[in-house]
DNA sequence: ATCAATTGCGTTATGCTATAACGTGTGCGA
DNA sequence: TCGCACACGTTATAGCATAACGCAATTGAT
């Protein structure tokens, strides 16, 4: 999928996204862009789902929270399963492909003849700089 | 970890999951138990909290949905990586350990200087009976 | 030109998920 | 018997997400 030209909003979502350092709520999005004129939550949820439908975007389900995709000039889509590290102390996310964990879980999928459709892989710990 | 004995609140709780032919959320638990007197959510969520530290029970992060081990007997800490085929048609979870995908991620992790404390592999979709 | 369908947007209200903070009771070892 | 750890109960609150309504702009077919 080709990504259309952003609306407005989707446009300030997503700029927050790439210059935040860490996952962002979408409730702390919405406090970023208070001044920018967004009052509910909506606001952040809908441009949030396009940018997501678009693959430029990634949610993290295990921490609730959003980061813009690491690869934005290719489709994340294409590239199979995502992984994600993510550092529970200062919050950055390290985003990992591999054809190698792709073919075998896609593997044992089929053999289940399971219909996989979306998927999360993320691990939760300690980055090198933070670890003790 | 060998398992303790469960409290009164955990069996409760452990019991309504194993007996669940799906992942039940913790206010669908707090529901059911309510003719055994649970009246809070604090209840149900302090013996989610106990049932998986003893690892006998999977918090499912990307449906905010709890599960039992399908492997009760042994240690679910134990064997590494686990991940889940959630269908949502049906809501019917399989239970997944790969040691392949397990040292994959691991290795990579550890070129990252990672360290890992907890993991997440969830992949959404339709099982085999469900599948259109 | 006009009508219908689609899409984005704004607002209010609501529902679902999870935890903070306080106090009670019980058992157990120093 | 004192102190500690732990499970428990309750009230209140915080944090995450969506339903339902209506308006405006765009597009495209008739």
């Amino acid at each position: 999928m080709t990504t259309p030209m952003l609306t407005k909003n989707q446009s300030l979502v997503f700029d927050i996204l790439t210059k935040a350092e860490a996952p962002l709520s979408a409730y702390t999005i919405l406090d970023k862009l208070r001044d920018q004129g967004f009052r509910a939550p909506l606001q952040v949820y809908r441009a949030l789902d396009k940018l997501l439908e678009y693959g430029v975007v990634h949610r993290l389900e295990s921490i609730n929270s959003f980061v813009a995709c690491a690869h934005p000039h290719e489709d994340c889509h294409s590239h199979g399963l995502v992984a994600f590290a993510i550092c529970e102390s200062c919050g950055q996310v390290i985003e990992f492909h591999d054809d190698e964990v792709d073919h075998r879980l896609m593997d044992w999928l089929k053999s289940q003849k399971f219909k996989a459709e979306k998927s999360t892989i993320e691990i939760r710990g300690h980055c090198a700089n933070c670890a003790a």
